[in-house]
DNA sequence: CCCAGAACTAGAACCGGTTACAGTTCTGCC
DNA sequence: GGCAGAACTGTAACCGGTTCTAGTTCTGGG
C-alpha cells in the first residue's frame, strides 16, 4: 500500500493513484503544506474525495507517498552518476548533499512532505521506512568495497538521522540549508575520518 | 516570548499562562495530541479561548512551550545528580538516556510535544532553539575539562540530531524506545571512542 | 448477457483549530 | 474617583481535514 507498484491495481486505479500524487506534488510545489488541501487535490486530479481516501489514510500519507516516489527517482539518478570524492566521508557527504540539493529546488515541497513524514500515522512510518531503507541503500555505494560492512552500517544509521534531523531543522527554518549541509559534514567527518 | 519568565507580565497574567501550560500537560498525558483541544485547555485553565491565542500563537506553540518548561526541569535535576559511566560515550549516553527515560513514562505526552515541535510556526522554532540549547549544555556535563572544546561541540550538536531523529522515530512508531537508545549509544561510541 | 459486490461520485455533515467581534473588566495615570 | 486603552470573556463564524451516505458505474464469474 505504499507506493510499490503493482499492488494488483487495475490500470484505471493505477492512474488515479498516479494523478493523485501528481496533484499533491503539484499543489505542493506552488504553496507547500497548505496549499495541497485534499479537496483541491481530488478536483485536479479529477477524482472524488471519498475515492482519494480510499487510496490514502489521509493527507500525510498522500505526501508521504509523493516523497517515496521523489527519493526512489533519486536512487535511480544516483546509480546513474557515482557519488564523487577523495575519502569515504567526501563520498558520503557528496550523496547526501545531493539528495539535499534536489529538495533545495523546491522548497515549499520539501517542507510539506517532510512535514507530512513527522505525523504518528501507521500508513506513514511505512512511507518513512521506505525512504530510510532507499537512503541507506544509497550511502553504500559510497563506501569501498572492503569497509567493514558492520561498522559501514551503523555509520548510515546514524548519518541518516544527522540527515533527517537537519533536513527538519531546514524545512522548519531553524537553520539555513548551508548549516544543514555543514551539519551532515561534521558528522561524517567525526565518524569516518578515523577509518581513512 | 518562549517561556523564559519575567517578561513584564502581570502576576494574573504568568497565572494564566502557568495554568494553560499546565492544562495542556495534563491533558496531552492524558490523551496525547488530539487531546490537547484548545477549547479544552481554555476551559480547564478558566481562561477565554481568544485569551489563549494572546498566549500563544497557536496549539504547537503552546506544546512546544510546555515541552520548554520539561527540558529545563530536567535540566535542573541532572545537575544534582551527575552523569554516571567509565568513559565519556557512556556518560553522554546515561544523561541522553535518562532525558528519553523521562518522556518514556509519558508517552502519550512525549508524543505530543515532540510532534508540535516539528511545525514550522516560527514561535515553536524558539522553543526548539531553547530545548535545543539545553540538552547542548547538558550534554557538556559528560565531557572531562580536559576534552578539546571545539571537537566536544561538534559531537554534542551530532548527538543532538540523533537523539531527536531517534525520539522522532519514536513517538512515531519507528522504532522501539529501546532501539532508540540503541542508535544513540552507538553514535556516541562512533564518535567517542577514538578520543579514549 | 446478467448479476452481485466492489469501487467510484457528488455532496452534505461533523469536528476542531483559528479568527472575529461585541461587550466587560482590569491597569496605569491624572 | 475618573478616564483611556489594553486585556479578557463568551460566543459565533470560518476553514479545511475527515467521515458518511445515497446513488451510479465498473468488474469478474457464471
Amino acid at each position: 500500500m505504499t507506493e510499490t507498484a503493482g499492488d494488483q491495481l487495475t490500470k484505471s486505479q493505477a492512474a488515479r493513484r498516479e494523478r493523485a500524487i501528481r496533484a499533491a506534488l503539484e499543489l505542493g510545489a506552488e504553496g507547500g503544506y497548505d496549499a495541497v488541501q485534499m479537496r483541491d487535490v481530488a478536483h485536479r486530479a479529477d477524482i472524488a474525495l471519498g475515492t482519494l481516501y480510499r487510496y490514502f489514510s489521509g493527507k500525510d500519507h498522500l505526501l508521504a507517498a509523493a516523497l517515496v516516489e521523489w527519493a526512489t527517482d533519486l536512487e535511480q539518478r544516483v546509480n546513474v552518476r557515482p557519488p564523487k570524492g577523495e575519502s569515504t566521508a567526501d563520498r558520503v557527504v557528496d550523496i547526501l548533499r545531493r539528495a539535499t540539493r534536489a529538495m533545495e529546488k523546491e522548497p515549499l515541497l520539501s517542507s510539506a512532505v517532510v512535514r507530512a513524514l513527522s505525523t504518528g500515522d501507521p500508513q506513514v512510518s511505512q512511507c518513512q521506512e521506505d525512504v530510510s531503507s532507499v537512503m541507506f541503500r544509497i550511502q553504500a555505494r559510497a563506501y569501498p568495497d572492503d569497509f567493514p560492512a558492520a561498522v559501514r552500517d551503523r555509520i548510515s544509521r546514524a548519518l541518516g538521522h544527522v540527515w533527517f534531523s537537519s533536513l527538519m531543522g531546514w524545512v522548519n527554518g531553524w537553520v539555513g540549508i548551508g548549516e544543514a549541509g555543514d551539519e551532515l559534514a561534521s558528522a561524517a567527518h567525526l565518524m569516518l575520518d578515523q577509518y581513512e
